[in-house]
DNA sequence: CCGATGCTTTACGTTAACGTCAAGCACCTC
DNA sequence: GAGGTGCTTGACGTTAACGTAAAGCATCGG
């Protein structure tokens, strides 16, 4: 029932890329800029538990907004830090700047809305005084 | 003292690059683009006063993140249509389109720094139980 | 007449994260 | 053994908005 929880178990490309809703071509991609190294069965990629687990870090990375660039230093500290400490810190730092960054960009997102609605208010304003109907901003009709 | 109000004022590419700060060569890429189409003296493009408020219209449009694609629509609305009525609809569809798609951006925003926030908390507390001493959020020292 | 600007066009380079062929094994089935 | 499926590598294509030369005309000061 939660088969994922076996360690022992293998996966096919495709096997990991469906079940993570991404293409096999993207997986590659990732191994080609060194976020993955799976074993090989002749010449076709095998992965096991820890490579799943890489994966899903890499896939929730983006999901947060880091370059592939940024993830790798960060899987590259977790292999080469056995305690996890150095690990830690940079991972506290990197999640920081990143609140940070997306703390500014919602700040021009409000201020670039504002002046959105500025102009919308202008559009209506020209549009009544044109003796246009005012369309409303209607999700119904 | 107010130059700009002269409607008579022509402008040398540099002129406009330096006036708004952008390159020459952004300039011309906006030309080349169909989004602008001086005249000419000789070789050298000369812009008048209403180039010029094109440009600002560009301007305006990308610091509100349109694509130069969407400006170029807008703008050659505003070409086709003296008496700005279809431009007029148009601009308050786009800039409502706009303002959703921000809003939504803003929710994504919202999300992941809560994300962040709760992966900063796991970061401090591992931290904590290996006996490192927990960096502030310090933006002094 | 020389060199320095200033402007022109043309065309390739850049960034990120893949998509999209193309060609080729290896294995299975009938 | 012909065909189909799954996997591989390699290489070029994509998007947006320019940046960065390269090469050349034109004008101006001296």
């Amino acid at each position: 029932m939660t088969p994922h929880r076996d360690p022992d178990r293998l996966f096919s490309i495709t096997e990991l890329a469906e079940e993570f809703g991404v293409t096999a071509r993207a997986i590659r991609f990732y191994e080609s800029k060194g976020l993955l190294e799976p074993q090989r069965a002749g010449a076709m990629r095998v992965y096991n538990y820890r490579d799943r687990a890489r994966l899903l870090i890499i896939l929730r990375g983006k999901r947060l907004g880091f370059s592939l660039a940024l993830i790798k230093q960060y899987l590259d500290l977790y292999d080469a830090d056995p305690g996890h400490r150095g690990q830690l810190a940079a991972l506290l730092a990197g999640a920081r700047q990143r609140i940070e960054e997306l703390e500014s960009q919602r700040r021009d997102i409000d201020l670039t809305i504002e002046e959105l609605r500025e102009i919308e208010e202008q559009c209506l304003e020209a549009m009544r005084r044109a003796g246009i109907d005012p369309p409303g901003t209607d999700p119904e009709t």
